[in-house]
DNA sequence: GTAAATGCAAAGACTTTGCACGGTC
DNA sequence: GACCGTGCAAAGTCTTTGCATTTAC
């Protein structure tokens, strides 16, 4: 499970032309190593003490720069947009109870099949990668 | 690709005790046939010039009692929740640039196995069902 | 110095809720 | 007739926008 460093996600702002403020690096700094799936609310109420006059609107200021640049993505799967700090090839298990967002690595032979299998499936659509979602119940959800 | 037929529709609400008004029939003859994926808005839009006075609220509520008795899925793909009368097993393309969503049969030999695998690569995490989301480009998308 | 980001507040889109009325079974 | 669904409006979320001020480069 690849997460980006913070330091390499600061090289990419600093690449693309954008500028590195104190937020930022914050933000950054908080979804580097971060495996929740935040969501910007999350994030904005994490930094309130360190910020206490950040914008929420600054958390999604930043959270799209750092998708435009590639450094996270964006998960819409019910509920507000999470975001995801991996950007290596992954899929996801969603819990239908509680929601939780996990990390499955994905099988690095199985995705190039399906998108070849899928290629002929669907005439006039190029596909570019695939993502699959696991639904299902997570552990702690299952004893409770 | 399996639609669900209006009349199934109307008899699974009445098997659910669920009872059948004219604008819950409007909503099921709307999407019975539908392979847009339309959001609440849009089917309140369509249905506005035969029942001007029909709520929002009313086809959320409708939408809800069809997910409810398994008529239909939700989908969170991006922006509004859109709905798909499709129940059988399948897959979506998403356009990137459109965001047009369209039905892709899955593999009935291919999501078993995706169950099994991930079975193993999932630990402490029940799997009932596997989604796939194709991203990628569609053909009218691709000409412009 | 310049271009961009921040903070703030307001607006916008989507969805849910509460309650009185009306319709289905 | 009982109960559920509808319509209406309001509130609640989540997200975006505009603008003046501040800041990184």
């Amino acid at each position: 499970m690849n997460l980006n460093a913070a330091s390499e996600i600061v090289d990419a702002l600093r690449a693309a032309g954008l500028k590195v403020t104190p937020q930022r690096l914050a933000i950054v700094d908080c979804i580097a190593h971060d495996e929740t799936h935040p969501t910007a609310q999350e994030l904005y109420e994490r930094l309130q003490p360190r910020f206490p006059t950040m914008a929420v609107a600054t958390v999604y200021n930043t959270l799209d720069a750092l998708t435009g640049i590639g450094c996270c993505r964006q998960l819409h799967m019910g509920g507000s947009t999470r975001f995801d700090p991996n950007v290596a090839p992954h899929d996801h298990a969603v819990c239908e109870r509680c929601g939780t967002i996990r990390d499955v690595a994905s099988s690095a032979l199985e995705a190039p099949a399906a998108i070849a299998l899928t290629r002929a499936a669907v005439p006039d659509f190029a596909v570019q990668r695939v993502e699959r979602i696991y639904r299902g119940v997570c552990a702690r959800c299952a004893t409770t």
